[in-house]
RNA sequence: GGGCUUGUAGCUCAGGUGGUUAGAGCGCUACACUGAUAAUGUAGAGGUCCGUGGUUCGAGUCCACGCAGGCCCA
């Protein structure tokens, strides 16, 4: 049985057989399967949507999960992984719409919800196979043939059972949130509506800064203490005028700095103090008026005299309360205070911001978060509402304006001149009251519906929440035994965004998604939350026997939309109980995944309860507020736990120049056409070794490329030079392994560095950091293994008997190889299986079909070996200076020399040196090495501040004490190394004593020969060349030449050859005198013969030396 | 506008707790090597470490304020 050779390796057909090997012998399955009974690794996979096409960033976050999940099957971890689909949502409703050529007000009308909703669920799964195709072609392992949909009968079932519990447990609630709303077309709008081009328009609208009188009280002290007598009014700048009935509360920044101004109200002239933000004194007060004096102002004169008398920051006027503004209707509880906002700026207006919460997303969400209420009327079935109805008009309550349309929807002339706006009136209310500090028109863009064209507002509206609020500190708590990757996200991005949590708006005015399972009388005050078909079932005949319904449920029942809305329930009054139409957020069906993946609750209680939590999960950093919410929300409020332990949130692959890709714009990568070109091996092996996954990729096929050649070309280089020559030596690893001990230097050398890598490497898996494992294992193959392992033994593999040498020379090269396919096959799963059934299959060590079902490699400690390592870089430094002086001498490597020179400063080093002398005279051609100490007082020394040390001690005063350190002489050095200690005097007075750890001392040169140093090391070169040197370079020229010869002639490496050769020079007949045994061993010459008149002779320059090469097969 | 994040050589990236000469790979140039050869070695060119201020004897590193890109949210 032979290693498999490659001319030409082609790595996408790697993973095309490797695949096909893999269903052949269905060892994904296996890979689960063998490790049934070993503790469980619990992976969730976050359902991707199929109804767009996957791109190259799916292939990024799929490796990511893919690389995790494999490491911890190899570790012996059984890793369950049920594929998913995302199926419900938006994006699909749009799809659809645009590909019927409908709006969302068609649907009902021009095509049944029936239809409309069938056609979703057939659009959803339209890329399925693509989907499918690319995870097999990548080498996503994930169960592809029982994923949960999130459509299905089953998961809707379960998404009900955990609603009811939330519901049962109190946290389910109907409240309103703002959303854009069109009074003239009385319905909500989506954001997607507002974004329709023509919208936004440019509106001249009145707008109000209007005076909020400050109450006098021990928090506002320091306010009153400026003011004297003065009332105090903080002013803020609407320009939604009608909205001022509902103030209850004003927001400041907190770093904003505000100052108070003492000055005149130009509308009704009486002295005011007002706050405002520092920035915009500019925009309310003239730099004219500035000088002027109090006493001389008269009403109604121009200019108006100011004087700042205060100044505040933002956190200092927190709490400090206020008049209310306009009172029509008093809240519930306290409101009417300041508040700290994060969105408040001192781009326009004042720096103080109105606050509304019946009228504005920011305001409400502040309000709530803290405690403001908003300012309501009960309607005529008791229900809480706003002091605008849904026509746009004041509510009765607001007497002076009742009945108005608080914009123009009643079509009226504004060009008629007795047309007023309600902002117009409200205007001239308040600057009647002394309450209104500046009016004026004001353009800017306004959203406008794009049926009716009029204005929109921002309204309350009717939504059912969850109230995540309630155990926001659980969460919190929760997410702190989070390991998230990077660090930052979880702490930061989420850790804020619980810390500012908002109960959770389910409620979404759509068709096709998990309709909400509760039913309602019309008064609202009966409901029942369903729980499961069983109890839906149960209810029905209820409602049957009650003639509210005239058939129980069927056997066969589609949970969606428009069926569930037919449905009639009986409530314990025997009132008739209809569905809320909502259906529920699509974040609420993947958040519950870990429960409706199992149908769970309604079944499969022990599955869940084996998987719950994840030990890993893994999407992009944009899942922050989406389904790493969820998961974690749902799972504080039903189980009190986490739902996942490790998270990697990646960043987005960008292309090449750091945009953003897009089909649009052309510049998205093809993942099939990249895997295609490449393979799926170096695909993945780039994306993971270029950068960490939480940083943004910018991808580029030419990375791509080098990781193709530099790693994957430079492993296979290795492996084939294994294969060619232990295919000649029938190396099968049949033999007991050579023990450790008896093996060579090098040999230990890169056994004890595989070691060391299989520590690291674990480590970093471990870390949840595949970028720093990867690196670690390229970095071994290209810089350990192969350019200096393989380099320096190469002759051991094809020169000589296979004795023990060369046996332990294929037997650690093999390990090598071996471990590394198992440490690598996370990443690289196709290319590494390959290389791993390459070599398995000749020395069947292992009974595994595949390194996939391997266990992870252990570290053997004793294996690894400091010492070794360090002389080993040693031996790579020395080498390193020495071509470099070879180099600046123009010597060549061919021709030997006669020694090396080192001055060493210690034992240790003299000894880890000489250790490896040997391979350092191989690789550098010099036949000894000699070292220098302190006795041989040639060395010239140099002597370096510790600068870390120096600097602790003497502070201020290194600058000095450096430079004289720097300036010390031989004989200086001399002495602090003989006395352990120097003195300096400075000043004539000042002593100051160093040590010798105080400095570092190294020698560097040595007079009269060339010398190279990096670091502590120091490397003096003989270059004399004696003529035995010169003969023996000439003999290296000649079998270099001979090879070439063997090369050009196509013979193979194990060829035998006869040699004859013609030179009148007199080296060059020395040379082949003298070292005849020495060309033919290395040439494989059977016959060498010095002659005359060869037949087909070569002829040969050796720098200015002619000869004449004659070479033919020995038979 | 807010939160988070990134910014180091032409490109992709390293640079624990601050230490004086900022590194690697690729690419480029030159030379060498040649039974791993579409490989390899050596050398060279290439840097306002995004900017400005600050702390410090000393800042790529710490602090503040900006600039530019990105994501999420408004």
């Amino acid at each position: 049985m032979k290693y498999n050779e490659y001319k030409n390796l082609d790595y996408a057909r790697v993973g095309e057989d490797i695949l096909k090997y893999w269903k052949e012998n269905r060892i994904f399955e296996q890979s689960v399967e063998t490790r049934e009974g070993q503790p469980t690794f619990v992976f969730y996979e976050g359902p991707p949507s199929a109804n767009g096409t996957p791109g190259i960033h799916h292939v990024m976050a799929r490796a990511v999960k893919d690389i995790f999940c494999r490491y911890k099957t190899l570790q012996g971890f059984q890793v369950n992984r049920k594929g998913g689909w995302d199926t419900h949502g938006l994006p699909v409703e749009l799809q659809v719409e645009k590909e019927l050529g409908i709006t969302k007000e068609d649907i009902g009308k021009k095509i049944s919800v029936e239809e409309y909703n069938a056609r979703c669920r057939e659009t959803v799964m339209r890329f399925k196979s693509q989907w499918d195709d690319l995870t097999e072609k990548m080498g996503y392992w994930v169960d592809l043939d029982q994923p949960y949909i999130t459509f299905e009968n089953d998961y809707i079932e379960s998404v009900w059972a955990l609603l009811k519990k939330l519901y049962d447990k109190g946290y389910l609630y109907k409240g309103y949130t703002i959303q854009p709303f069109s009074p003239a077309a009385g319905t909500g709008l989506s954001s997607h509506e507002l974004n329709q081009p023509g919208t936004y328009k440019d509106v001249k609208d009145t707008t109000i800064v209007a005076q909020f009188k400050v109450k006098q009280n021990e928090a506002s002290e320091k306010l009153f203490t400026a003011a004297n007598s003065d009332d105090v009014y903080f002013l803020a700048w609407t320009t939604t005028p009608w909205t001022l009935p509902s103030n209850s509360a004003l927001a400041v920044g907190k770093g904003i700095r505000y100052v108070q101004v003492k000055t005149f109200n130009p509308y009704t002239h009486l002295p005011v103090q007002v706050i405002l933000a520092k920035d915009l004194i500019g925009r309310f007060f003239s730099e004219k008026s500035a000088g002027l004096k109090f006493e001389d102002y008269k009403p109604g004169d121009k200019q108006i005299p100011f004087e700042v008398v205060a100044e505040y920051v933002g956190s200092d006027l927190n709490g400090i309360e206020y008049e209310q503004l306009m009172p029509y209707v008093q809240p519930d509880t306290p409101a009417f205070r300041v508040i700290i906002g994060d969105f408040v700026t001192t781009e326009d207006g004042t720096g103080i911001v109105h606050i509304a919460p019946t009228f504005g997303a920011d305001d409400f969400r502040t309000a709530a978060q803290q405690n403001i209420p908003a300012i309501t009327v009960v309607d005529d079935m008791g229900k809480a509402v706003p002091l605008v109805d849904r026509q746009g008009r004041f509510v009765p309550e607001v007497t002076d304006y009742a009945g108005k349309y608080v914009k123009n929807y009643d079509g009226q002339d504004e060009s008629h001149a007795d047309y007023k706006t309600v902002d117009v009136q409200i205007a001239i209310k308040l600057k009647e009251e002394n309450k209104a500090f500046k009016v004026e028109k004001y353009e800017h863009t306004y959203p406008h519906c794009w049926r009716t064209d009029k204005p929109i507002l921002y309204y309350p509206l009717d939504s059912w929440f969850i109230k995540t609020t309630s155990v926001k500190h659980r969460m919190i708590e929760l997410n702190n035994t989070i390991n998230w990757k990077p660090e930052s996200t979880g702490a930061g991005r989420f850790g804020n965004w619980l810390e500012n949590l908002v109960d959770w708006n389910l409620s979404r005015s759509r068709y096709w998604g998990t309709p909400l399972p509760i039913w309602r009388t019309e008064d609202g005050t009966e409901e029942i939350c369903i729980g499961s078909i069983e109890q839906l079932a149960e209810e029905i005949d209820r409602a049957v026997d009650a003639g509210l319904m005239a058939e129980p449920l069927p056997a066969s029942f589609d949970l969606h939309r428009p069926f569930v809305d037919n449905i009639i329930l009986k409530s314990n009054h025997g009132k008739p109980m209809y569905r809320e139409t909502d259906l529920i957020d699509v974040w609420f069906d993947s958040g519950a995944m870990p429960y409706a993946q199992w149908h769970y609750p309604i079944e499969n209680k022990d599955q869940f309860k084996k998987n719950f939590p994840a030990d890993f999960i893994a999407e992009g950093v944009d899942q922050t507020r989406g389904w790493f919410f969820t998961l974690h929300a749902l799972a504080v409020m039903l189980e009190d736990s986490v739902a996942f332990k490790n998270v990697i949130a990646n960043g987005l692959v960008l292309d090449k120049n750091g945009n953003k890709m897009s089909k649009r714009l052309g510049n998205a990568v093809d993942p099939f056409e990249t895997i295609g070109k490449f393979g799926p091996d170096a695909t993945r092996w780039y994306m993971i070794v270029n950068a960490p996954p939480w940083d943004n990729l910018k991808f580029n096929t030419d990375g791509v490329t080098e990781v193709q050649r530099r790693f994957f070309g430079t492993l296979q280089n290795t492996y084939s030079f294994f294969a060619l020559y232990a295919n000649l030596d029938n190396f099968t690893f049949a033999e007991a392994e050579v023990p450790v001990e008896r093996r060579t230097e090098s040999d230990r050398w890169i056994i004890s560095k595989l070691n060391s890598l299989v520590k690291v490497v674990e480590n970093y898996f471990d870390d949840y950091d595949p970028t720093k494992a990867a690196r670690a294992i390229q970095d071994f193959v290209t810089d350990d293994l192969s350019n200096w392992y393989v380099r320096l033994n190469r002759k051991r593999f094809w020169k000589g008997e296979y004795n023990e040498d060369k046996m332990a020379a294929y037997q650690t090269l093999y390990t090598c190889l071996e471990t590394v396919a198992k440490l690598a096959s996370p990443i690289a799963p196709f290319y590494m299986d390959q290389l791993f059934l390459d070599l398995n299959k000749v020395s069947g060590k292992s009974n595994s079909q595949s390194v996939h079902l391997e266990r992870y490699p252990k570290a053997v400690e004793n294996l690894i070996d400091a010492d070794l390592e360090e002389r080993m870089a040693l031996a790579q430094t020395i080498s390193s200076l020495v071509h470099s002086l070879r180099k600046k001498h123009t010597i060549k490597v061919r021709q030997p020399l006669s020694r090396i020179m080192m001055p060493v400063l210690t034992d240790k080093m003299r000894e880890q040196i000489a250790a490896v002398a040997d391979l350092i005279q191989t690789e550098v051609n010099v036949k000894n090495i000699e070292f220098m100490d302190d006795s041989s007082a040639v060395l010239v020394k140099k002597i370096k501040p510790n600068f870390k040390r120096l600097g602790q001690i003497f502070g201020p005063k290194l600058k000095v004490v450096g430079a004289a350190i720097q300036g010390m002489s031989q004989e200086d050095i001399a002495t602090l190394e003989r006395e352990n200690g120097f003195a300096f005097i400075f000043d004539e007075k000042e002593e100051v004593i160093i040590t010798p750890e105080d400095v570092e001392i190294s020698s560097e040169d040595i007079p009269g020969w060339l010398v190279a140093s990096e670091g502590k090391i120091t490397v003096a070169l003989d270059t004399t060349i004696s003529e035995e040197l010169k003969q023996e370079g000439i003999a290296r020229d000649l079998v270099n030449r001979i090879q070439n010869l063997r090369k050009d002639a196509g013979l193979e490496v194990q060829d035998k050859i006869n040699l004859e050769i013609e030179s009148e020079n007199a080296d060059v007949k020395a040379a082949v005198d003298y070292f005849r045994n020495y060309i033919c061993e290395e040439t494989q010459a059977v016959n060498f013969e010095v002659k005359n008149g060869i037949e087909n002779a070569t002829e040969i320059d050796l720098d200015g030396m002619l000869l004449k090469l004659g070479l033919t097969i020995a038979k």
